[in-house]
DNA sequence: AGCTATTGATAACG
DNA sequence: TCGTTATCAATAGCT
């Protein structure tokens, strides 16, 4: 590239207010060319941009964003049975990807010297996208796993709130306004934009 | 953007082959600019492309390298090393697996080729460790998370079953049986059998 | 921030 | 996939 009224050397800008204006410039383009070729060929992307003042930019495909979780949550939960349900469900997916990193590197290892320089590269590159991969797998599958167990508390809950009503209904008007108030604070809950949102939507989102 | 010959619309390309081509050339560019941005700013950046065939392509500057081990190493606390300018301007924790994951590579890279046998299982080894750590510490998190919400769904539950049995006491005995049968049917939960373990076998074998 | 002269990127085609 | 080329897009230098 460089372009317009004049070439530009590749390298450093060394005047600082150029090198601002480029910057600026320079990092639209590259965030629109971004999110373009993702749209166009259907790509997932993660591109983060600091400037020479630590300025931070990102931008992420919304299947991406999933691997841009914050830890600003800190709970103070403890284990129900669900919860170990979970951390059972992530040793099991540790254990096996671990197995599987192993055993490609033993294989790996067999090769042992007979390969080409080239190939060896390939090989790590093959790893590299194998581990992504699995790991991109792993992710999916949990969520579903954690969306249906959430959902299933969900429905449970609605149960409970229409045998809850129905109760009501059989109560005498005395009887009824003595639990008022807690019908009324169990009723509202969290706005429950379609199911299952909760734990999956942190991400970030630029360029939406 | 969109160029050349003719404009196309800024939607995913449906011709499988177009869409082979443009990844391909659009994805050179887009790679192209990030170095260059980098070049000429001396910004940082992290890039990370994958296609819809699920290829991974990758781009770091060296110096965004150095900024995540260092930020790695401190991962375990939030606030510990925020004093740099970079981290307060959000996303803390951004990204690390994708991150480490680019670093990994060009390092591996840059090894091109020329390195012992040894060394480059040395790699793997090295590789391995880091995609497990990043997926042990994303896990942890949405575990977090998911427990949070799952606790959540579970008080609403019992504080509803608790108002539940109290409107259930209020009924005189005739009424009460016609909700017998809600009630035990809610409470049985969907069979836990053993949770994970069908999908997480869908993997893909090593060097096919 | 805007404005253009230029250069760069690339869609369509071979 | 690779090369060519007509066009469209990005942007360097100025204001």
């Amino acid at each position: 590239m460089i372009m317009a009224r004049r070439k530009i050397a590749m390298k450093k800008i060394e005047n600082i207010n150029a090198r601002q204006v480029t910057f600026s410039k320079r990092r639209k383009g590259l965030f629109k060319k971004a999110q373009e070729l993702s749209t166009l060929c259907d790509a997932q992307i993660a591109l983060i941009v600091i400037s020479a003042t630590s300025k931070l930019f990102e931008y992420a495909t919304s299947s991406m964003q999933q691997i841009f979780e914050r830890r600003n949550r800190h709970s103070g939960v403890q284990g129900s049975d669900i919860s170990s349900t979970a951390q059972q469900l992530g040793s099991e997916s540790f254990d096996m990807l671990h197995k599987e990193i192993v055993d490609k590197t033993h294989e790996l290892s067999r090769l042992n010297g007979k390969e080409l320089q080239g190939l060896t590269i390939q090989e790590l590159h093959k790893l590299e996208e194998l581990l992504l991969r699995r790991w991109t797998t792993i992710s999916k599958i949990k969520d579903e796993k954690i969306t249906q167990e959430i959902n299933s508390l969900k429905t449970k809950e609605a149960e409970l709130t229409e045998e809850n009503q129905k109760l009501k209904q059989k109560l005498v008007p005395e009887q009824r306004q003595c639990y008022e108030s807690i019908t009324s604070s169990s009723s509202d809950f969290p706005p429950d934009n379609g199911p299952s949102d909760t734990s999956l939507n942190l991400g970030l989102r630029l360029f939406e």
